[in-house]
DNA sequence: AGCACA
């Protein structure tokens, strides 16, 4: 085993020992992630309210398959980056404290189609079959608005490569009981546990951010005593860091982050998030694309 | 909540 080879050129420090971990070849570059494990009465807000505070998010479509009572979602991202990233921050998280319902989530087999109009906020397809006998018609006629606008656009002649619906249905072979490490919380800060009270649903994505994706990183909620040596070594281990710079205004510190792209400054604020450092006064990072990329050098 | 450097 020599793994000397992978030695960076000496003072390159622009080198990218580790170009992004990409395990699955044949889905590399996809930008929809694929969401099983959601209850039957899963709303398409509660999964735009999920993912859109994800940064690279750009759409979601809420799918109720007419199997197993689950519903399935898709979820697209501006990078392929962006989706992993999401997905490693939520998979196997519990989406539903009461039934322990969990998180599975993978790439999916194709993009999803961006909805055209952009009057919708969210996509609905729902395949419910009413005549079926299910015993768990909940939403039947509560006025939701579930199933307002079905979209079956298949007049697709658009040229981006042919990219279908996404029907999975040989995902779901989830089924509630079937073995899921319920100790698998590798320290994912998870969802938030509301049980009664979803959290000001349509309007919780306006604290998302409105700051467009940026390879320059605004890093916040550092500790009073945070050295730039302490933030640097942190950053650093991710892949195409450039620099850091940090400011003190009177209060507490602030810092800019350079990367070499957007790829890279999106996984690594996804991956930082919260992160609690030694110096840390009180929870942890805060990482926003910061609102003019960094001047070059 | 706090976003500079040119």
């Amino acid at each position: 085993m020599s793994l000397s080879h992978h030695l960076p050129p000496p003072g390159d420090p622009y080198y990218v020992y580790a170009p992004h971990t990409h395990p699955d070849p044949q889905r590399q570059g996809v930008l929809t992630l694929f969401v099983a494990g959601l209850p039957d009465d899963v709303k398409p807000r509660e999964i735009h309210n999920l993912f859109s505070r994800r940064p690279g998010f750009d759409h979601c479509l809420l799918e109720y398959t007419g199997r197993g009572n689950q519903a399935v979602a898709f979820v697209s991202f501006f990078t392929h980056q962006a989706a992993l990233s999401a997905m490693s921050a939520l998979n196997g998280s519990v989406f539903d404290p009461d039934t322990g319902d969990c998180l599975h989530i993978e790439l999916a087999k194709s993009n999803s189609r961006k909805r055209h109009g952009g009057v919708g906020v969210y996509r609905v397809i729902d395949k419910r079959l009413r005549n079926k006998r299910t015993g768990h018609e909940n939403t039947g006629d509560e006025g939701n608005d579930d199933d307002a606008w079905c979209e079956d656009d298949n007049g697709g002649s658009d040229g981006d490569g042919g990219s279908e619906e996404p029907l999975d249905t040989e995902n779901d072979g989830f089924d509630e009981k079937n073995g899921l490490p319920a100790e698998q919380s590798s320290g994912q800060p998870g969802l938030k546990q509301h049980k009664g009270q979803s959290p000001s649903d349509d309007q919780a994505d306006k604290f998302s951010s409105d700051i467009p994706p940026c390879s320059t990183l605004f890093v916040a909620n550092l500790g009073h005593s945070c050295t730039e040596e302490e933030l640097k070594e942190v950053l650093s281990k991710h892949p195409g860091f450039h620099l850091l710079k940090m400011r003190r205004r009177g209060g507490m510190p602030v810092a800019f982050a350079d990367f070499m792209d957007i790829e890279s400054s999106t996984a690594a604020m996804s991956a930082l998030q919260g992160t609690v450092l030694a110096s840390s006064d009180a929870d942890g990072l805060q990482i926003e694309y910061a609102r003019s990329k960094m001047r070059k050098s």
